[in-house]
DNA sequence: TTGAAAGCGCTAACAA
DNA sequence: TTGTTAGCGCTTTCAA
């Protein structure tokens, strides 16, 4: 018994149990060559008596790749990354190639040592959040000349492909939006005690359209935890709790603003009246509050679904643009998948 | 350029660089058997040189077996199941093995196909959602010989070993507590066209202790869309505008029921006086609503934690432990991570 | 302490 | 239409 699960059957084994040699099966099992019809169903019947499983570490040893494609994640702990890795899965899904993955945690040294154990896979491609490498990570990236993709982000040199928006963008958008509505005095609450380099992007777009403006950012709390409706509360309540506490609040994303909403709605504090507030996301969740939240959509699903798509797509050639940028490595290219201002009921 | 990035260094490289033979770099690169110190260092200093990067493929085939967990979910859109597979993560991460995965968006076809595929990579174990599983499922399954987990729930009969909870149990408790606060007309709100086997075994459970009890459940309303607070306002809304509404309505989770509060708040509907709610998962946002919503917390993370480990441990022994059990394939063992009533303010 | 040979399961290339 | 041979990159076994 224990021997029989050892024993997974091979192709030999089911030529063997068909009467053929193993290369036939081996036409068969793919579809490809030549059979009759009568050795084809001879083999099938085999297989299936036998509970043949093709072995996919051989195919993919002989073929120096394999039919993978490993993503790397900074957490698993925001919605928005695993709905990246849903655009792949569900990109991926039905054509044979699986995922595989792993979880910085915002480390640069995990990355490294991620992507080094991810490679050794040989996967058809690998994506990467963000376009913040170490040179080692880039290093053995290049040397092992996968196929790259990047998402989340724009603002910077692709390794390959990058398949994002704007941060900075976004961050003055939001700005200019709240501008707009007169707020002049601004706080600024984020989380992952600054190690998320998106969003320090947002906020130095955010940062420079209030200076630009002559307004200010009176208060800026970064908090140590990750985020979360529950840290963005508590983090709303001690910025609203100070001597001269801003109009309006720029939160680092939707989850942290949605726990602002909440920390008003108990508390009986008004908004836009009493303090504006403005996230980063557009998460489903937000519609189902009794406010609407102001925020930023980004296309995170797509992210995932056009980083996989070029990763197992045909274009395989290495076009030769010419750098428009003088810079080394910069031969990049960055797909803009946009973002869109929600103009909720918060500011 | 392009030939270097097809020749990916190999052992037979780094040996042919430091001086040195295949077996001797393969030794090195292990920590295995006996190395002088020179050639270590030579190989070390050759392998980094040239970018070398084991190719665990070749090893899996050796070993017949990949450091590679197969994890099986229902969908990545329900934050329950991303904990999950971060639970299987962190276990995982520094040990080498990594997480390969699948959704089957709740279709039994889907996991056929699925676990096919993820066991063509031999992986060392494979985990699954909940005990329901084909026929073909199970054959594929026992004729491998892989370890196999399964997460969520313990109603039932597992393959091999089962973390998780009684999901019966966890709706019979629900409804107890909601008996003993005097509630006797009951409404219900699903979501998942009822796919989801472990929200109809909380169902069942509520509903068997409500039937018990003498009460009753006036509405039943499942809808066939994933869950979400949107769709768990949309429905509250729904059965509130009924004739005779429910005094209290039970969730098949935390995402309905949220969505249930934000109507409430928003339409001014007393909790629980208006109305009482129940929901089920304890998901981490609910800490932040401005009512505390009763639910029944569950060791997500827990049950992927305890599975990786249990894939990856050293527990090889075949236990000889007697079938209490008399039905065929009972050999399962269920380890009860054990549930939560969290008596919040919405009961 | 190091090396040579064999083979894991599969497929491309060629032969019959 | 089917079969034979060689080899993908690594590790186990045995020899030096």
């Amino acid at each position: 018994m224990v021997d029989k699960a050892e024993m997974r059957p091979t192709m030999e084994d089911v030529a063997a149990a068909a009467g053929v040699s193993q290369m036939t099966v081996s036409r068969v099992m793919r579809g490809t060559g030549q059979t009759s019809d009568k050795v084809r169903k001879r083999v099938q019947d085999a297989a299936r008596l036998l509970g043949y499983v093709p072995n996919r570490l051989a195919t993919a040893l002989r073929d120096e790749t394999a039919p993978l494609i490993a993503v790397v994640l900074p957490t698993l702990g925001n919605r928005v990354f695993s709905e990246v890795l849903n655009g792949v899965q569900t990109t991926l899904a039905g054509s044979g190639v699986q995922p595989v993955f792993g979880v910085t945690e915002y480390s640069a040294e995990r990355e490294e040592e991620l992507v080094r154990d991810l490679l050794s896979w040989r996967p058809r491609g690998i994506i990467l959040p963000g376009l913040e490498h170490s040179q080692a990570t880039r290093a053995t990236i290049r040397a092992s000349g996968v196929r790259v993709a990047e998402v989340m982000d724009i603002d910077g040199d692709p390794i390959s492909v990058a398949f994002g928006m704007s941060q900075i963008a976004a961050g003055r958008c939001t700005a200019q939006h709240m501008l707009s509505k007169g707020y002049r005095r601004f706080g600024y609450i984020g989380s992952q005690g600054g190690k998320d380099l998106r969003a320090l992007k947002r906020l130095e777009g955010f940062r420079a359209a209030i200076r630009e403006a002559g307004a200010q950012i009176v208060t800026q709390l970064i908090r140590p935890e990750p985020s979360s409706m529950t840290v963005g509360r508590r983090a709303t309540a001690e910025v609203l709790a100070q001597a001269h506490p801003p109009q309006a609040i720029y939160y680092s994303n939707d989850d942290l603003a949605a726990g602002g909403i909440m920390h008003c709605l108990s508390e009986g504090i008004a908004i836009p009246s009493d303090v504006a507030l403005a996230g980063f996301n557009g998460l489903p969740f937000l519609e189902a509050l009794p406010v609407r939240l102001t925020t930023v959509e980004t296309p995170r699903l797509q992210m995932g679904v056009q980083a996989a798509l070029h990763l197992i797509g045909q274009e395989t050639d290495q076009d030769g643009n010419q750098d428009r940028d003088p810079e080394r490595h910069s031969t990049g290219r960055r797909v803009d998948l946009g973002f869109q201002l929600i103009d909720g009921d918060t500011c």
